[in-house]
RNA sequence: GGGGCGGUAGCUCAGCCGGUCAGAGCAUCGGACUCAUAAUCCGUGGGUCGUGGGUUCAAGUCCCACCCGCCCUACCA
């Protein structure tokens, strides 16, 4: 069972995507939680030294692309092209996305190998021609699920009858692979995250699966079946694949041996399905390794509400990032919501979180330090002497901290509570500078004076050092204002290549490193705003 | 209809197999301090643990019913 990475050289790569986007329109907050949520853990990865390869991009075929651009009167690729470069690659630029790949279906570097694999499944006798039988609304123009009909069989939409149609499609033998899916269910049970995401999975492949149909000839806009191009593709199966055209399936097999398979698919739980038991069930009719994860994140709930495209009461990210500044927004939806569980929102409490964390124990904290070694020892920071009980305690709480959140935010996704652990190491060193008061023992200029100073600023400096290397992946911006404020590069190098395995190594920043207090690390919001 | 989850201090939530489990963070209030973004540190607050029954020496913690909210029950990305 390919739960996991895979080829055997030391050279695979951490791969993360997020789910491609459908272009119908343009980004809102949920979309951007996801992205967020995968640049974090990507950069973590990065930072632990791993090769990493995190992919995004774009859904761009199917129906309601092409009625959307009608409406618009321009082609569907126009749309598209449009959404793309003036919505979505801009958005994700302002939210300091490192992604290393943008794929986007419509190009040719995915529709041909779709092709290629929906082609070779046909060979392989997994797909075949039926017929699709349902109940089809001919305002919609499209077939709807039994399940969304009003009653007495009337279209959602337009509350009138629909009538049953029956179309020519062709089908992917779905229902063979319930037993195969289960039992790698059973073999890796981390596959489906978190748990509840896993045991609706788990239930609904056990209420046993049809066959899906995977092409559609009532319109034209998406891949066509090479054998019989009036078809095409179904357009989950084409974003789906988007996961194995973008590394190389087909085209490129060096980079696809090091990259493939994902090792995090993360999705929004809307699309679970798709990804727990239509994907792998495609990638063994292939004979494909399968991944090492799915993990759903949940809504974001505004007022008690779901956020999503068709509830715009949405606030836009920018709207956010306006206010509160984009490190801000990318630290709030993951530090207040569990990853995996749907979780309520507000601006009060991102205000009050950003007062709270993010401006008075860590931006304060980052102030004091630094204004401190200004005062006293004109902006070198000193070279410490022996560390006592309560200097130990510190290193203690960063080894700690540091461990707690490699476990959780770099393995279990579990990036709150990670969080957590590097903040309360924020609190835990205000709390040490309250108790030596390095401002009273300044006082004291005796050698020893200056030598008890000298310790107490550069422990907190030190602890700077590494919650500026712990936060990068979240805060990349402010941590960088953080680096520069600790003099720390030209003795350490760019915060980037800072390791994870080396911040818990007490005394890193040299003695004689030029502290300075830059700018305000959080600025008081103004509270016009509530 | 069937299945699942949740309803704990003002807010967001922890509370595994029943017995210091009535908690944390934030907010509030009081005190300390002055290096700092009027920040920090310490202390404090009494909430019928959705409702009504039941099991038990003992129940947020188990059982039953009910109320409220959400999710799943296949082809919408």
């Amino acid at each position: 069972m390919a739960a996991t990475g895979s080829t055997a050289s030391g050279e695979s790569a951490f791969y993360v995507s997020t789910p491609i986007y459908y272009v119908n329109d343009a980004p809102h907050l949920g979309h951007a939680y996801t992205t967020v949520a995968g640049d974090v853990l990507t950069r973590w990865h990065r930072q632990r030294g791993e090769k990493v390869w995190y992919l995004t991009g774009t859904d761009e075929h199917g129906q309601k692309v092409m009625r959307t651009a009608e409406s618009h009167g321009v082609t569907p690729q126009e749309w598209a092209d449009k959404l793309v470069e003036e919505a979505w690659k801009p958005l994700w630029e302002h939210l300091q996305i490192a992604n290393d790949d943008f794929i986007r279906t419509t190009e040719e570097r995915h529709t041909r190998r779709v092709q290629e694999f929906v082609q070779d499944l046909y060979d392989k006798g997994e797909i075949y021609r039926g017929g699709y039988e349902g109940p089809y609304c001919v305002h919609c123009e499209e077939f709807k699920s039994p399940g969304e009909l009003l009653e007495g069989d009337l279209c959602p939409i337009h509350k009138k009858p629909i009538e049953w149609l029956q179309e020519e499609n062709y089908f992917f033998k779905l229902s063979e692979y319930g037993p195969r899916l289960l039992e790698f269910y059973e073999a890796n049970p981390d596959f489906v995250q978190p748990a509840s995401a896993r045991n609706e999975v788990v239930q609904f492949v056990r209420q046993g699966l049809q066959d899906l149909s995977i092409s559609r000839s009532t319109f034209d806009w998406g891949i066509p079946i090479p054998w019989d191009p009036k078809h095409v593709i179904y357009v989950w199966i084409d974003a789906l694949l988007n996961y194995a055209t973008a590394v190389g399936y087909g085209s490129d097999q060096a980079k696809f041996d090091t990259t493939w398979p994902a090792d995090v698919h993360l999705v929004g739980k809307d699309i679970l399905r798709f990804h727990a038991v239509i994907w792998p069930a495609m990638l063994m009719a292939n004979g494909l390794s399968l991944p090492g994860r799915v993990f759903a994140n949940g809504w974001l709930m505004v007022g008690g509400e779901k956020m999503s495209k068709s509830n715009l009461t949405g606030i836009s990210p920018r709207e956010l990032t306006e206010h509160f500044g984009v490190d801000a927004y990318r630290y709030y939806f993951l530090r207040a919501i569990p990853f995996g569980q749907d979780g309520s929102f507000s601006w009060e409490d991102f205000s009050a979180r950003y007062t709270s964390e993010l401006a008075n124990d860590f931006g304060n904290l980052a102030s004091r330090v630094a204004a401190m070694i200004g005062k006293y020892f004109d902006g070198t920071l000193p070279e410490p002497g022996d560390a006592g009980a309560a200097e130990q305690a510190i290193a203690e709480g960063l080894a700690t901290a540091t461990a707690q959140a490699d476990r959780l935010i770099g393995d279990n996704l579990d990036f709150s509570t990670g969080l957590g652990a590097i903040f309360d190491f924020v609190k835990q060193v205000n709390g040490y500078l309250s108790d030596q008061a390095p401002w009273k023992v300044a006082k004291d200029e005796s050698p020893e004076g200056q030598a008890r100073l000298a310790t107490i600023l550069y422990t907190a400096a030190e602890s700077l050092r590494a919650v500026a290397v712990l936060l990068n992946p979240v805060m990349p911006g402010t941590c960088e204002k953080l680096w520069a404020s600790l003099g720390a590069e030209p003795h350490l190098g760019p915060l980037a290549d800072q390791r994870i395995a080396d911040v818990a190594k007490w005394g890193r920043l040299p003695a004689g490193a030029s502290v300075v207090k830059g700018e305000i690390l959080f600025p008081r919001l103004d509270d016009a705003k509530s």
